[in-house]
DNA sequence: GATGGCGTTTGATAAATATCAAACCAACTC
DNA sequence: GAGTTGGTTTGATATTTATCAAACGCCATC
């Protein structure tokens, strides 16, 4: 946890300058879907955006609520998530800083289908539904972008299928630090920082936390990855690249007790 | 089979009249994203989409391919597959006339995730980026249909994501069954025809052909349904609902063998 | 009417994953 | 520092699903 905070502070402090100029603006940039957007249409929106705070725990949506905004994250980590009726809960996506969600419910006029919930203390933007609609039909750049942005979505919502599909619980897990890799070399060598509680991992994962634990221990035993609390060393990447892309691991190496 | 086409038949003999009008805006209307547009730019769109005939098993694009067009289903079924390194193909969609598809590389301008095959006989109608983009720009109105049918995509994705996550093999098959209902309205009472060969339908919901015929035994069994080849007769609409929201069929009925 | 191919079903078995229960561990509170 | 709490790990077991192999049935063709 106490990596999580220092690399979370550490980018933060990084746009400390845009942020001074135009707090909301920069962070609105950071997202994709506002990313090449002409000052003018930028300033527009960050003028009508209102801010959220949120506590760890806290709510931004729930599944079934109208869908009145679209968000993007300024700090902290959110999960979305589902649950069924059971109460069994199933971590949809794992957000992080830039990334916005609540688009597709917005546009579509649907309910949220999903929970939006804050695991630690966020800073958000919300950029209601007139406002959108106004940029997207006076800017056509903007309408473009955000075809664009929603096409980049469907296409990694897709990708992401394949993952639940083709892949087993160790290769899930292997494609989950390999990608996380890429996103943390803030941190030197191949080191990773598990973005949340492991429980919600494995949910994000489509497993229980107990098989995920197992897994890892699996992992680390094969000597690809080293892990220790929240940290996770990548000893071996070629070897987690043929695990992550579709070797089982159980072929080649030594199983769990 | 044969019901199947005595179905596409009548559905098709039903709209001659539209498409001796003007064939392919008519192909174009039945499509979500096309539909509500101004017959200007139907009749536009309409004028540059080229025509494409594909016999069973003939291939749209695979996986891998440049995207280059969007392509809307006048007749026929087609599938869009993935195939894992070992060989392993998975059905991601089951597509009719009247789906559109392609989309997301296109406008992304990535290569294509899926593998797009026609099961049987298709006509299909192929609209090339730069018609699209065009039509884009020039209609505002155009632009926002172009949105909501991508966000109602992303919607729906998500929604599906719902099945695969929570519901076990049962759930599944109930949920596929129960959704084709609505559709198949046109057969008198709950009476559904199975659209494509089953290990194709088992591939869609991410099990063996095996075991989705084991299951479709089991739902049987349990007075559910009845099945006779590829027709499926719901028994008891009631208890598939509730099979389809999440109960376990097992709990309260007799297992196979 | 036999032959062959494809899709489907059935059976036996193995593998993957979930469930339940308990121990463990580190951080926090009193 | 003892107790508590939430998250994690470990173990034993059950359930779900896949795999392999064979039989079956329906059509189409010869």
């Amino acid at each position: 946890m106490v990596f999580i905070n220092q690399r979370v502070e550490r980018r933060f402090s990084i746009e400390i300058m845009d942020i001074k100029l135009q707090p909301r603006a920069a962070t609105l940039v950071r997202a994709p879907a506002f990313a090449h957007l002409t000052a003018k249409t930028l300033q527009q929106l960050a003028a009508t955006a209102t801010e959220l705070t949120l506590k760890p725990g806290g709510l931004v949506f729930a599944r079934g609520a109208p869908a009145t905004g679209l968000y993007v994250i300024a700090t902290g980590h959110l999960v979305l998530s589902m649950q069924s009726p059971q109460g069994a809960e199933h971590v949809i996506e794992l957000m992080q800083p830039g990334d916005s969600f609540g688009e597709a419910a917005l546009l579509t006029g649907h309910a949220h289908l999903v929970t939006a919930a804050a695991v630690t203390a966020c800073d958000l933007l919300r950029i209601d539904r007139r406002s959108l609609i106004n940029a997207i039909t006076h800017d056509r750049e903007f309408a473009l972008n955000v075809i664009a942005t929603l096409s980049e979505q469907i296409y990694r919502q897709t990708g992401a299928l394949e993952n639940l599909l083709f892949l087993r619980a160790s290769g899930r897990v292997a494609r989950f630090i390999f990608a996380r890799l890429k996103l943390d070399d803030t941190i030197a060598g191949h080191r990773v920082a598990l973005p949340v509680r492991k429980g919600l991992i494995a949910s994000h994962l489509n497993m229980t936390q107990e098989h995920f634990s197992r897994t890892l221990h699996e992992l680390s035993t094969a000597g690809l990855i080293r892990v220790d609390g929240v940290m996770v060393d990548v000893i071996d990447i070629e070897k987690l690249r043929d695990a992550a892309g579709l070797l089982r691991i159980s072929e080649n190496a030594g199983q769990a007790s």
